[in-house]
DNA sequence: TAATCATATGATTTGCAATTCATATGAGCG
DNA sequence: CGCTCATATGAATTGCAAATCATATGATTA
C-alpha cells in the first residue's frame, strides 16, 4: 500500500504513459478522445492514467458537455523537471534522453 | 527499458526502500551492515538498492579497509523534496505520512 | 426516450522489477 | 597462503501495478 507521500509523488511520474500525457499537456488542454488518439492509448488506459494524475493534483480537469478538457498544472511540474535536468546535467551526461520533454528547453 | 532520465529519476525515487535508506543516511553515513541492521535488510537488499541509489549519484560511497561507507548527496534529494512538501502542503493535506522524512521539517 | 457519443469504472490478466537465494569477489589478518 | 568478514553480483522467484477487456454512467441530440 502506498502510504507515504514521496512514495505517491515519484511513483505518479515514473511511468512513461504519465509522462508522455504531462509532454503533450504541455502544450495545451485536450480531452479524452483526442489525447487518446495523439498518444495511440486506449480511451481506457488513457482515463486510468489521467484520474491518477488528476489524483495527485498534477493536472485539472473541465466539463464541457460531454467531454473532458484536462489540462496541465505547470506550477509543480516544471520546477521540479528543472531541478532534474540540473542533476541530470551534472552527472548523466550519458545517458540517453530518446523522449526529452520539449518545453524544459524553453526554460 | 527505462530510456529517459525522467523516468530513470522518478522510477528510483518511487520505492520505499530506498527512501527509507534516503531518510536513515540524512543523519549521517553508514556501512552496509550497519544500514541493512537498522532498516532489517537483507545484505543483498540493501545492497542492490545502495547501488542503485549510486549509479544515479543520489548517495556517495567510500571504500575504508573491507566496509563501504554510504552518504547521501543532499544537494539533490533536499531541493527536490521541499518542492514536494509545498505540492503536498497546498493539495494533499488528507494524505497519510506514516514515514515521514525527519530532516524534511528542520528546513 | 431511445440512440449515440464521450468518458469512467471494475475485474482480470500480464509484464516487469524488487526481493530473495546462492555464490563470487576482495580485503585484512594470523 | 588459507580463513573470515564485508560486500557485490547473478539467476530465479514473486508481488504488484499498469494495461486490457468488458461494462457502466452520463450527457447530448433527434
Amino acid at each position: 500500500m502506498i502510504c507515504n507521500s514521496y512514495e505517491r509523488f515519484f511513483k505518479t511520474l515514473a511511468e512513461p504513459a504519465k509522462l508522455e500525457i504531462i509532454n503533450l499537456l504541455s502544450k495545451g488542454p485536450l480531452n479524452v478522445s483526442q489525447l487518446s488518439k495523439k498518444l495511440n492509448f486506449e480511451q481506457s488506459r488513457a482515463s486510468h492514467n489521467l484520474k491518477a494524475l488528476a489524483d495527485r493534483h498534477f493536472v485539472l480537469v473541465e466539463r464541457k458537455g460531454k467531454e473532458r478538457y484536462y489540462s496541465l498544472d505547470k506550477t509543480i511540474i516544471a520546477p521540479i523537471l528543472r531541478l532534474i535536468d540540473a542533476h541530470v546535467e551534472k552527472y548523466e551526461k550519458h545517458y540517453c534522453k530518446c523522449k526529452g520533454i520539449p518545453w524544459r528547453k524553453k526554460e
